[in-house]
DNA sequence: TTGTAAGCGTTATCAT
DNA sequence: ATGATAACGCTTACAA
């Protein structure tokens, strides 16, 4: 078995080329204080000359590995896509580098996390809406932590979350402008919604928006295990009975993307709002009306509230993006 | 600066509670040869105990990190993430964990790579078309690699590639059949294309193509600097300048949906077929045809090869995976 | 079958 | 301003 980066630079190498010590030489790759420019010159000269990097292993061993964790639910969603571009882009410029960590439904996101912090990552952030409090604020008394899109707050951690009720209730206040009564909520699992979770929000304003309405008694709430697939499935299923609604409010995009396909399939004009603004929404053939949450500036954010807390802040910082709707073709006046 | 995991148990840590050495325990973790089943046994519930997890860090200061990096591209495009989620499955019942590194087009693919190689990945995965041969082979001197949709081979690394050859005249043919004469190839930059690059291929195919089935006159590539609002913004232009293609046949399905997009706004009649097969194309609403390339068969299968590599082969392997077409209502007669 | 001990590459403390 | 040195937690010869 190959050993990795056998031969490779150390520092050892660095400081004998450079005629210092290894001490000089870590204080210049980390720009402590303390160094003379003509030794942070000769130290770089040598750095360059055997093309030396640090190994982080050897790094985390002592201090910090300059490295943070991202936890994300399912790659293939669009909207998660969107926020790792805003982070990654919001990483380049720094030291630090992003590993992500694909929680792919399986047991679950605690494992995917564990994962990161067995990297010993200098801070982590993660989209796990049904791990424990308490587990979280385990996690987060070890290493700096910002969480996303949760709305329940601790004061051992950041968030970065979207004003779902806000949203939830323009995408309603859309549907009814429209002149829309018969409005069904298309979800995910209900173990998948408790009430600090966005779907979980989105849930609870869609009932209070139909009652409030005076809409109540139409209210009905359709739920999918996973994805598009079972969308698609369990709106072809809904569309054969009746009554038929005349509008879908549907949790994320994936979920409004499978209930426009079998709104096609069925022959049935529907009205369809979804939630999440990924690209492909705006693709003239789709024209999915949503509510945009910003993917890419949250993913932004949350990366800048996390190296503020690497740096040493220990008060929790909660921030609230607006969503955005975008009204498209997908939802017309009935 | 909080120190991640500190105060966490260490091999020591589970070695005095199960009154032995840490060797034992060490043993133990690696299903290592010469332990009695008592031994693991009271190892193993010291283990459990303690919620005992190895440093990855430590362990790469000797031996392995059971971590395996893959390198992609960009996050936004759904063929890579169907790639990572048939890699994230394969990955999912061994020990080994997978860590992503975007290169986000950016200083280009060798500073992803290196990033990975700082954490001593056991082994990697690169989609890295630009790369020089020359690097990639010092890269797989040090570390298993397996790369990804490259057709040059080399001995010292396995690749898994798409038969792009034959994907390319399956697709023009597929137009030819269809009766279209005038086909435009929408493609990515130049300095992109190169001759081993799928791309690459894809353009030379369609070159060869209309040269054979006396279309030469006709043939023309229209270049993208990358992604889908450019596609769009390159077709529209096209598409106001006389006299127009019947037919698109696009290097990738991101392309193919800017040119549906153009397509819809100037009112012009187009066939077009994409390349990949994301999961979008086979909406009712774009149903685009297109070139499935079954990314998730090849990224499972890129982990499969990574781990024999791993485990000691060292001859090359090179797997050629067959792309399917999916003939949708975006490519009709003319 | 089990234990002892050396060493991996870095950073931080403490001298100089 | 610079350098010597002691960790950090694990694996692996080698010894018992």
């Amino acid at each position: 078995m190959p050993r990795a980066r056998s031969g490779a630079a150390t520092i050892e190498d660095v400081a004998r080329l450079a005629g210092v010590s290894r001490a000089a030489v870590s204080k210049v790759l980390r720009n402590a204080y303390g160094v003379s420019p003509a030794m942070r010159e000769r130290v770089g000269a040598a750095i360059q000359q055997l093309s030396y990097r640090p190994r982080v292993a050897a790094r985390a061993m002592r201090g910090s590995t300059y490295t943070i964790g991202f936890e994300v639910p399912d790659l293939k969603n669009q909207f998660f896509s969107r926020v790792l571009s805003g982070a990654s882009a919001a990483l380049a410029d720094t030291d630090y580098q992003m590993i992500l960590a694909p929680a792919n439904f399986n047991p679950f996101e605690p494992r995917a996390v564990e994962a990161l912090l067995d990297h010993q990552v200098d801070g982590l952030i993660a989209i796990a809406p049904l791990v424990e409090p308490e587990w979280l604020d385990d996690v987060a008394r070890r290493v700096p932590v910002v969480m996303f899109g949760r709305h329940d707050r601790s004061a051992l951690y950041d968030s970065v979350e979207s004003d779902d009720e806000l949203g939830a209730r323009r995408a309603m206040q859309h549907l009814f402008e429209l002149g829309h009564e018969s409005i069904v909520h298309l979800t995910i699992a209900e173990s998948a919604t408790r009430p600090y979770t966005p779907h979980g929000v989105r849930v609870r304003v869609y009932e209070e928006a139909m009652n409030e309405s005076g809409r109540g008694a139409l209210a009905e709430v359709l739920r999918v295990d996973i994805a598009q697939e079972l969308a698609h499935e369990t709106m072809l299923e809904r569309l054969a009975r009746r009554p038929l609604p005349t509008a879908i409010f549907a949790g994320h995009d994936e979920l409004a993307l499978g209930a426009m396909s079998a709104a096609v399939q069925s022959g049935v004009e529907l009205s369809v709002i979804g939630y999440d603004g990924v690209a492909i929404a705006a693709h003239p053939l789709v024209s999915l009306s949503t509510m945009d949450q910003h993917g890419e500036t949250m993913g932004a954010r949350a990366i800048e509230l996390l190296l503020e807390r690497i740096k040493g802040r220990t008060t929790a910082v909660h921030e609230v993006v607006e969503p955005t709707l975008e009204h498209r073709s997908s939802t017309r006046a009935r």
